[in-house]
DNA sequence: TTAACAAAGTAACAAAAGTTACATTGCTAG
DNA sequence: CTAGCAATGTAACTTTTGTTACTTTGTTAA
């Protein structure tokens, strides 16, 4: 059954040879929506392939705060933990599904051994390290140089697309604590996109008509 | 001589056979302070290996605000620009050298080549990345957590380690820049940083007394 | 010694974001 | 069909940060 799943997904990405390995060692697992996945200070000796859905990674300060980063989404790995089960290192991010998801895990020890041996696993692990790093910095930009409206508009539409549905069903308070702000301040500020014709509000739903 | 420097600062991190082959192929350069690496829009084919003073990376959005991100130390390596040699992908940030800087570079064809041969090389490299990844998550954390005055006093703080002295040579201008603030919003703060007893205000130069 | 200039100080105001408090609305379980 | 409740709307206010404009202070080169 994992065969048949990487095929469908990572066929291109992997070898063949691979493939069979991550069959052999990987356990398939179905996660529901808003299952926790990682949780801060998690010692996590997994290496996660995203096959489907799509998970959030968020960030907690030592006073609760929490700010959402990034999205995982089909092809994508969390490099962020590949620290976790090497050292002594653990989880600094929470990882949430946000729809159903798909995932195979790989214990952790194959992350070196198959850099030995595959080009397909050095690349992937390379390249999902510079896109990790790009999210990162793209979460810096936004928070440093954007003001709230702007930094709300880019919520909206980045979820519209994980989400592919212009419809999101989803709360002022979610929003406002994925932001790190009030729930007041996004409502505010929802009324004003309303106002522009930008998007349509409904009780826990929103639609965003331009993006 | 490259050799020497190598055994100096990396003698426990690679083996010695790696030592051989990065004195093979790497050159050899001093950067005084001031002197940009690195900037936006380069295609970077090289890995830098810092062997001693302090590279600062910062980041500028398409309206040319610039935010810094974090400090280049010994021991460390740019994993940022890593995806910049191998696809068509840019660079991304700036690094502009603290401090006069000594910098080992190696051809990015060996970055893949090195993690197949040894495994010292592939600690290094996963665990540059983890590091980067994580001061990354700093300066989100920092963004999205802290209120001005915190983030400067970080600032500070950070910068007394980074260069090994309470006294910061540096102007209001400067800092406001880093941080993509305005210099008066700076001053004002620094000023009551000074009434507070935890610095010492100076014509381009600040002492930081409590950290 | 002083003109010139960069750096720093500061007041006054504006804009953005956060907070409090309460009203209104829409959904759902009984 | 309605009580209860979570979600949303909104006003009024505070705090934080940014902006403008001008003054004062060091430093340096002529």
């Amino acid at each position: 059954m994992i065969r048949e799943k990487l095929k469908e997904y990572y066929n291109v990405v992997f070898e063949d040879e691979l493939i069979e390995e991550i069959t052999k060692v990987g356990t398939f697992k179905k996660v529901r929506e808003n299952e926790l996945l990682l949780d801060l200070g998690d010692k996590f000796d997994k290496i996660p392939l995203i096959l489907s859905g799509a998970i959030k990674i968020s960030h907690e300060n030592t006073k609760g705060d929490e700010i959402a980063l990034y999205f995982l989404e089909r092809g994508d790995t969390c490099t962020i933990t590949f620290g976790c089960g090497l050292q002594t290192s653990k989880s600094k991010v929470r990882g949430v599904a946000e729809v159903d998801s798909e995932i195979i895990f790989i214990p952790i020890e194959k992350l070196e051994e198959w850099l030995v041996k595959y080009k397909s696993w050095r690349n992937f692990v390379i390249d999902s390290y510079n896109i990790r790093l790009s999210e990162m910095l793209e979460a810096i930009d936004t928070l440093a140089f954007m003001k709230m409206d702007q930094r709300l508009y880019k919520y909206l539409t980045d979820k519209v697309k994980i989400m592919r549905d212009t419809t999101l069903f989803t709360t002022h308070q979610e929003i406002a604590h994925d932001m790190n702000t009030s729930r007041v301040v996004v409502s505010r500020l929802l009324k004003q996109f309303e106002n522009d014709k930008k998007i349509k509000l409904h009780r826990n739903r929103i639609e965003v008509l331009e993006y």
